[in-house]
DNA sequence: CAGCCTAAAGCTATTTATTTGCGTTAGACC
DNA sequence: GGTCTAACGCAAATAAATAGCTTTAGGCTG
């Protein structure tokens, strides 16, 4: 009997109560305070579990808050469909930098890079937006850019823009999504 | 009498000896051991001084660690002259790319990162660097791209695939170079 | 160059966070 | 229904971080 083929109350149930409790709680606490100030004990707390239930599931609380992010990022969802790619694209943009050139923003992009491991789905979800975005524009029979193209020319200055708080104006969101369409 | 005209033994003397211990402490301690295991105690016991001077001083282990690290971008000199502006580019990304790729250069990269506060010299650090490729470029007369371009167009996504470790080949770091190129 | 003055370091006590071991419970599977 | 185990709660032990107060080094003045 393999470990995976057995095993008990892993996915639903009272597992997945207790994260969203701890979801719910962390959330509700990052609004009230500052990041600096949360604890792992104190959402243990909020939260109605023991602090340990915490530090075992997550490892740490940089962990959970890169869980935490990324969950964010997916309940987004599709990127608007505007009517064109170019302004699906620079719409997208604006509302990604927007969300996190804020300081909070610039927290959560920041515990989502500290995060050990494959945590850094940030990329994979933001490139899964792009593809949306791409995917509408062939159907529409219109020129866009290669997806990759449009990570490095559009996603990656403006990560890096928030990541070392570079001042980051509308017309520069605006003038990174025209290199985009220059091949 | 202000603050600033009076003022005791603040830059030099026995606080940089101290500094300097705990740098290099910091150091052999992360050449010895995952970074996940060091801590501040610990360096304070190799480097001779108490936990609360590092407290004090640092804030705490991210910002020490950052401290560190922007220290050793420092220290690396000017880029190498190869002759020619695109060249001396490719092999100064190549550099920065094989430095910051590996695991514990990646930590490094972290690090600065999620030190809060201007500490993201990092970035203005690499600026600098590229501006010495440009500037010598345009001594010989060369094209070359503007510094914010090079920036955009080599830095900005080389960071982020280091960042979520997306694997970076030779080629891929030629192409972006290239690319820096068409304007 | 002797003495004053203070920023920075030491020391210690206290608080807070993290880890660990062990008993308990929920719920998946038969 | 019964069994079995991953995940939780609880509590004790460890480790890290903070704070108060004392001491020291070394810049500045006279």
């Amino acid at each position: 009997m393999s470990i995976s083929s057995r095993g008990g109350p892993r996915p639903g149930g009272r597992s997945a109560r207790i994260q969203a409790s701890v979801h719910t709680a962390t959330r509700e606490l990052l609004q009230t305070m500052d990041r600096g100030n949360v604890t792992v004990p104190l959402i243990a707390a909020k939260a109605g579990v023991t602090p340990s239930t915490i530090y075992r599931r997550w490892g740490d609380l940089q962990q959970l808050l890169a869980d935490i992010a990324v969950e964010q990022l997916r309940v987004d969802g599709d990127p608007a469909d505007t009517g064109g790619g170019a302004s699906d694209l620079l719409a997208w943009a604006e509302q990604f930098a927007e969300e996190f050139a804020s300081g909070p923003g610039r927290e959560i992009l920041r515990d989502m890079l500290s995060a050990e491991p494959e945590s850094c789905q940030c990329w994979e979800v933001t490139r899964r937006q792009i593809e949306i975005i791409a995917a509408r524009a062939e159907e529409r029979r219109e020129a866009f850019p290669k997806v990759n193209l449009a990570m490095d020319r559009v996603v990656a200055p403006i990560i890096c823009d928030i990541l070392f708080s570079q001042p980051l104006h509308r017309q520069r969101i605006a003038d990174l999504v025209t290199d985009a369409f220059r091949g």
